[in-house]
DNA sequence: CGTGCAATTGATCCATTTCAAGGGCCGTGG
DNA sequence: CCACGGCCCTTGAAATGGATCAATTGCACG
């Protein structure tokens, strides 16, 4: 199911949004709207992508290959999600975008984006915070260096729970997690035999029900506190606070 | 010894720039310079910073802590290297960035920048690749969740001569390398006895000469293909190269 | 009704962690 | 000038989390 109000669904968690602005956002996931089933490649490594792409419905994810063969997953796309925002500049893509699921998504030209944001400068901002959302999330995964892998999966599911009910994907607190045992792997840098292993020690503890591609999160809280995630990474709801913190930092010495 | 020109140094990799362009970069490294010794937090967790960081000389690096404690350190930022270019939105920041070494760096206002970008399109777009070679780079470290203890700090090791290399910190195979042993531990998400360990292996294998806080890879190609290294991912040098790649992909449905 | 992929299980091996302790260097203070 | 504490690097031995190898089950699909 296509749904062309997940982007400003999507971007609302940053800033309240006009009934224009959602509108202007709405037409934008019109544009060409395509689909391709799943694991087909978006964009491969070594390319130079001219758009933006804007997922509408499925997963997609980011992955580098090494030389010997092994994969790693860096990252996973959702509904609402853009991809290379950044890439204004026409980079050359180190990595590559392939669908998880089959998917419905949108590739918007540059101009088409800029545009939208010169008219409505609110949701330039929005983009803004959704660029940086994208960055802290990737930082939080290489923190991931550091945790067990109880944690690593355990992190892993909050987020994308998390990120998925910012979008209205989420049924009480169960939602899908299309991923197999393996790519769940390739995500965390773990082995499939020991993700297996994780999983069911989660389950034992009653951290999870995972069966059949969809996983509930019985307690959130309890998970959270017992793979130590904290959601402030995802910047959800903070535009509003205001920007007037002072603190004392850095006694710096004026030259 | 603080460096005016490490800016346009660093973005002469991405685009070719003026003498004026360079001009005005320099003139943006003069505005209000200030100096912190080793260790000294620069923005903590929690706050709003208001402006840019660039950092003129020394090491400072990102990082985050976990509630039991342990600290990962998720990215170094060298001299030329901007910080939280991409926080427009003033977001609050959900890690610390503190000083590796002693440390010379500029506050930007943002709007500072914007005025330059304005003035210099070629800048803006400088800027972007320089974002975007960050968020590359934040890529690459996660990928090391796959990688042996060999493979991430010697993957470390060839990213931090480049980089330095890119701002003419290099001397022919050697450079600084300040941090200590503990904090390569928490950058790899190692144990400092194991990145001690590593380290004798790999000085016995002839990989990586390191002492007193100096790094001279005796053979860099080798150190490369050693731990699966490749640079593609610091964007360098690609910026004149055309756009006009075409490839067939996706073999998508239009709807 | 086979074929193939995802999940599962068992047994063994190894990389990395943990714990514990010693040595070198440097700045500080008596 | 020497003793001291602190930080960094180093070493050893033992414990363990996760990898590896190999095989089995279950299920969807042509």
């Amino acid at each position: 199911m296509t749904n062309e109000d997940v982007l400003a669904t999507r971007l609302s968690n940053f800033t309240k949004l006009s009934d224009e602005e959602c509108q202007a956002l709405r037409m934008l996931a019109r544009d060409r709207v395509r689909r391709v089933g799943a694991r087909v490649d978006l964009v491969r490594e070594g390319e130079r992508p001219r758009s933006v792409f804007l997922i509408l419905s499925g997963w997609a994810y980011r992955y580098k290959t090494m030389e010997d063969g092994r994969r790693q997953i860096v990252s996973f796309l959702l509904p609402g999600d853009l991809c290379d925002l950044n890439n204004f500049v026409l980079a050359e893509m180190d990595h590559t975008i392939s669908a998880l699921t089959a998917l419905h998504f949108v590739e918007l030209p540059h101009e088409r984006v800029a545009q939208i944001c010169e008219e409505f400068p609110r949701i330039a901002r929005a983009l803004w915070w959704h660029m940086l959302s994208a960055i802290s999330t990737q930082r939080q995964w290489t923190v991931s260096l550091s945790r067990s892998a109880h944690e690593r999966i355990g992190h892993l599911f909050c987020e994308l729970f998390l990120r998925l009910q910012t979008v209205g994907l989420t049924r009480g607190n169960m939602c899908d997690l299309p991923p197999t045992q393996t790519e769940l792997a390739e995500a965390t840098g773990l082995t499939p035999v020991h993700v297996n292993r994780t999983l069911q020690e989660m389950r034992a503890e009653g951290l999870i029900v995972l069966k059949d591609r969809i996983l509930e999160i019985p307690d959130l809280a309890r998970l959270q506190h017992a793979v130590l995630f904290t959601p402030n990474y995802l910047h959800l709801g903070q535009a509003e606070a205001g920007t007037s913190v002072e603190k004392d930092v850095a006694p710096a010495v004026e030259i």
